[in-house]
Order: structure tokens, then sequence, then C-alpha cells
DNA sequence: AACCTTATTTGTCCAGGACAAAAGGAGCTC
DNA sequence: GAGCTCCTTTTGTCCTGGACAAATAAGGTT
């Protein structure tokens, strides 16, 4: 069980926490935390428990909460804040019983198990259905366990490999199609490609033509992307951990840069909750809403 | 057109071009570059030219080359350095026409074909044939394009979406196969994805086993995923654009923290050009070589 | 050439000050 | 009570200039 140095430096806090050091430093100056220890040379030396509560902190300020309304409080309170505010409840009985097995066999790194299952699952349900009834809970239901601790960074990277290979090999074997043409991106600080590659796999099933640019797309390009592709939505993704104010934001910017005959649809957690719309934005607050988004689209511009 | 605002702050630049804001101030303060305009409130606003030379700056530092022996040279000079240095050729000219023209689709934008075309290359070649024939000198020639500014990030996106999607689906269709059990994987600061799948590709279809954590696994983990999976072989990828010192001071590290038992394989260009070997670590200086590794491994573990 | 020692170069850290943008609240009107 | 404006507090980011250790180069000796 090789952990790393028990202490460490500020520049390895921002990497961990996503904390830039300016912010670091002044915390400790106006709050009294992080109160870290000094090396030799007077350098701050993080223990790991307080880089602990910086990660929990980091999240809940994401979310809009005031660090100034949050620095006393536990870890144990944090965490059960992030989950309250967090933890999304699957409706379907059946579902979260299907869910809960995959998820296991996750903890387990039962990986060639975990691929058959999922295969199996895909070929039984269909890939609508899978991406809906199968990869959506599961998200979610991985998206809880992070927080509440009980997986780690393997796990969660091999889950998102696996469905990965799945999908992909699903949108590959569908051939390009009709109208719309749909480009799908993420902006520049959103590194999570599922909720992609689930709405792709959807769309293309519907017998859209998608072109994907993958993550972290500036939005100066994704605009001159959609002009020079002739494409009629431009179609990005948000986890639950992208911070809203920035996707409402570049929302705008990107509205205001593509042409008008261009639809913009946003999907993903860190969007649903948002009330305030934005003017030319379609909103998809559910994966399943993606399709419907694709019928309306097609009944409106039926030429 | 819409091109992003022609001055910007050193926030972005330092995210546009990975160099930390505190080494931004300090080359300005000793060498004088960059010496950008200041806003109203005495902030720093950097021309996107002086942003393109730190850009090109910071790759040569990377490479081993000393900031203060560049700094006066102009982006031309630059550009022409990191050509001399980076440029590779393609041995065989029948693989080099057949990349060009679908450099060529990429540049148009012509997604469709370019999905065409590769599907069918790989058709035609067979999955190992594609992956050392096609895609490693595709991956050249487009890094080569990108250093002379000829394609730009939707670009190389694209590819890498395309490209994802067939080797994906590829690696997908063969089932888990025998001995040796592979785990892959790129440290945290490594995000190109391509190398860990070509090396996928080939280790499944000679019947390894391998599982993908994909990117960005910090280095405790990568421990202890091997320890938990029961794996014969670690393997990493590293791709130009990382920092080589950094590539051998996580082998370094990561060797120390692994059973002996477990082999450690590391390969891509930042490592292929590094003469000090490190003990214990096996380098991988062409994909081609990945295959011969696999050999060597299953004639010493013959049992 | 191989090795040790000394100089130089370079990146990262620190403190503490300043201020603008964002969020919250107070008071007002309809 | 919803919507509005104006004011106050909170918060993050930027600034300067100093310090120093780690990395690299250079010089000297065997």
């Amino acid at each position: 069980m090789s952990k790393g140095p028990t202490k460490i430096g500020i520049a390895a806090v921002e990497r961990e926490t996503g904390l830039p050091k300016d912010t670091l430093r002044m915390w400790e100056r106006r709050y009294g935390f992080p109160q870290p220890e000094r090396d030799e040379h007077d350098e701050r030396l993080y223990p790991a428990d307080q880089v602990e509560k910086l990660r929990l902190l980091k999240r809940l300020v994401d979310q809009g909460m005031r660090p100034g309304k949050l620095i006393e409080a536990s870890i144990e309170t944090l965490g059960e804040m992030l989950q309250a505010r967090q933890a999304q409840t699957i409706d379907c009985p059946d579902a979260a019983s299907r869910c809960n097995s995959i998820v296991e066999l996750l903890r387990l790194h039962r990986s060639e198990e975990l691929r058959r299952t999922l295969q199996q699952t895909l070929l039984k349900q269909g890939l609508q259905a899978f991406v809906v009834e199968t990869v959506a809970p599961l998200n979610t239901l991985i998206g809880n366990a992070w927080l509440r601790g009980e997986i780690q960074v393997p796990e969660e990277h091999l889950y998102t490999e696996q469905v990965q290979n799945l999908l992909r090999s699903a949108i590959n074997a569908q051939g390009g199609g009709q109208r719309p043409r749909v480009l799908l991106t993420t902006f520049p600080d959103e590194l999570h490609v599922l909720g992609l590659l689930m709405a792709e796999a959807l769309l293309v099933s519907e017998g859209a033509s998608c072109v994907s640019l993958g993550t972290q797309m500036p939005i100066a390009n994704i605009d001159s992307a959609a002009r020079a592709g002739d494409f009629d939505i431009v179609a990005l993704s948000f986890s639950a951990a992208f911070p809203g104010r920035q996707a409402v934001d570049g929302l705008t910017q990107l509205r205001a840069a593509l042409p008008d005959g261009v639809a913009l649809w946003a999907g993903g957690r860190a969007i649903a909750g948002r009330r305030d719309a934005i003017p030319g934005v379609s909103i998809i607050t559910d994966i399943r809403e993606t399709l419907s988004a694709l019928e309306a689209w097609r009944n409106a511009n039926a030429a």
C-alpha cells in the first residue's frame, strides 16, 4: 500500500485540489485554514487531512457555496453537505440493482467480467436503452460512490475506459447519416468525455450525422469549426464537476459568436440545475431529452 | 472569423502556454521578455505574438534547452529549432503518400471521408499494420504540421477522435486473452491517449490481456492498481510534448514502488531520445518494438 | 576521458498590499 | 412578493521584490 509522502508542498496541493497557490495562501491569511506546517526552509507542507478537506471545499465552492461559511466545518460535515447537494436517486429499481452489481465488479477490479457484463447488457438492451437505462444511472451511482470516498481514481478510470470502448464501437458501427449535422465537444476545462459519447450514441442511432471534437475545445475554435463544417447544431456537455458559472458565461459567449441558424444545445449535471435560461441555448436536463430535442429540430426544419 | 481578444491576461497565458505565472514574471524581470502591455489597472496584457513565442520557448525548454540562450531568438528561429530537433522523417514512401492524403482530408474538414478512408485502410491492412504503418506515421506528420502551424486544435482533435473510435472498436472486438496481463496508463500531466491505444491494439491482437486506465493516473494509484490486479507488465506512454525529465523522475519513482516481479515498459517520443537508461525499465523507442518486447517477455516467462 | 568542485542559471516559493468582480442584503416601488 | 437599484462584504487574482535551492555548466585535477 505504498502511499505518497504524507506532507506535500503547495504546488502539489494546487495540482491535487485545483485551488491556485494564491488562493491557498489567501485562505490561510484570512481564515486561518489551511494551516500547513513548514519545512526547514519555511516552505508550506500540507498534511494529507488538510488536503482532503481542501478537496471537499473546492467542490462545494464550485457549486456556489462561499468559502467563508464552510471553512470551519469538519471534514465529515463537508462530506455530508456534498452528498445532500449532489446525491441523485435512481428512479427505476430494476436499473438500480443491475447497476449496483456492475459497481461491485468495478470495486473488485474484475475488469474482464466488467467488460463482459457491460457488453452483454448493451446487446440485450440495444444502444439507446443501454445509454439511458444503464450508463446514465451508472454515472450517477459512481459519482455518488466517489463523493463518499468508496471508489478511487483507478476504478473510475477503468469504468470510463470500458464504457468508452463500448460506446465508440457502437458509434463507429453506425455509418454517418442525414440531417441534422451535429458538432459535439466540451469547453476547455471539461475533461469528462462520457456525456459527449452518450449524446453522440443517441443521435447517431437516430440517423443524425455527428462529428465529435472530443473534450477541451477553446470557444473560438468551436465557433470556427461549426462554421467551416456546415453544422446545424453545436452540442456541449458539462459534467457535475464543471463550475456552473463558467458554463453559463461560455455558452453566452459562444451563442453570440455562432451564426443564428446554428442551434446550441447544452447538457449535463453542471447546468441541469440552473434555472436562468440563456436566450438561444437549449438546455438538456436529462439525457433522454436529447431524443425529443432531435425530433423537435427535425419537425421545425422539415424542408 | 471570430478570434479571441488580441491581448490576454497572465492567467490565460499560463493556461495556453503551460508556463506558470511565477515563471512568466521572472522571465520578464530577468530577461526583459515577455514585455506585456498593461491595462488600466496595471495588470499584464500579453499580445498574441508574444504568447506564440512563449509557446515555442516552452517546448524547447521542455526538451532541455535553456531559456537564457533562447530568449533573444526570433519566432522564426525558434520554429526552425523545434523542427530541426523534432522533425521525424517517414521512412516508407508508400506510407508517406497515403498519410499525406489523409492529412489533406483532415485539413479540409472532410470528416465523413476521413472516417471512411481510415476505416478502409484498417480493413485493408489489418490492425497491426494499420497501427504501425498508418497511425504512427500520421501522428508524426500531424505533429510536424502542428509545429509548422499548418493545422489547428480542431483538426488535431478530430483526427484523435476518429482514430480513437477505430482503435477502440478493434480492441473491443478482440476478447481478453492470456498472459501477460498488461496494465496501460499515463502519468498525470499526459493527456494524449493515442500512444496508449496503439500499444493496446498491438498487444491485444497478440493475445495479451490488457487493462487500460486511460490517461492521467497518479503514480501511487498506478502502483496500487498493478498490485491489486495481478499484472505482469505496467506500460506507460509519453507524447512528444511531455517533459522528458518528469518522465524519468516518475519512472524511477514508480519502479521503486512496484514489486520486482512486475515489468515496467515506457514508450513514446518524450523518452525515445533519452540515452540514460533507467534500471529495471524497458524503453520502447519505436511502436514496432512493442511486439518484440512482448515476444521477449513470453520467452523469458515460459513456464 | 572520468571525476570532483565551484560558479551560474533558473524555477519556485514567500510576504503583504491592492483592488475589481461577485454575492449578499437593504430599502424602495409597483 | 417580485423586481429594481444602490450599497457593503466577501472573495479571488494580480502586483512587487526578495530569497534560495536544485539543476546545469564550467573549470581543474588525476
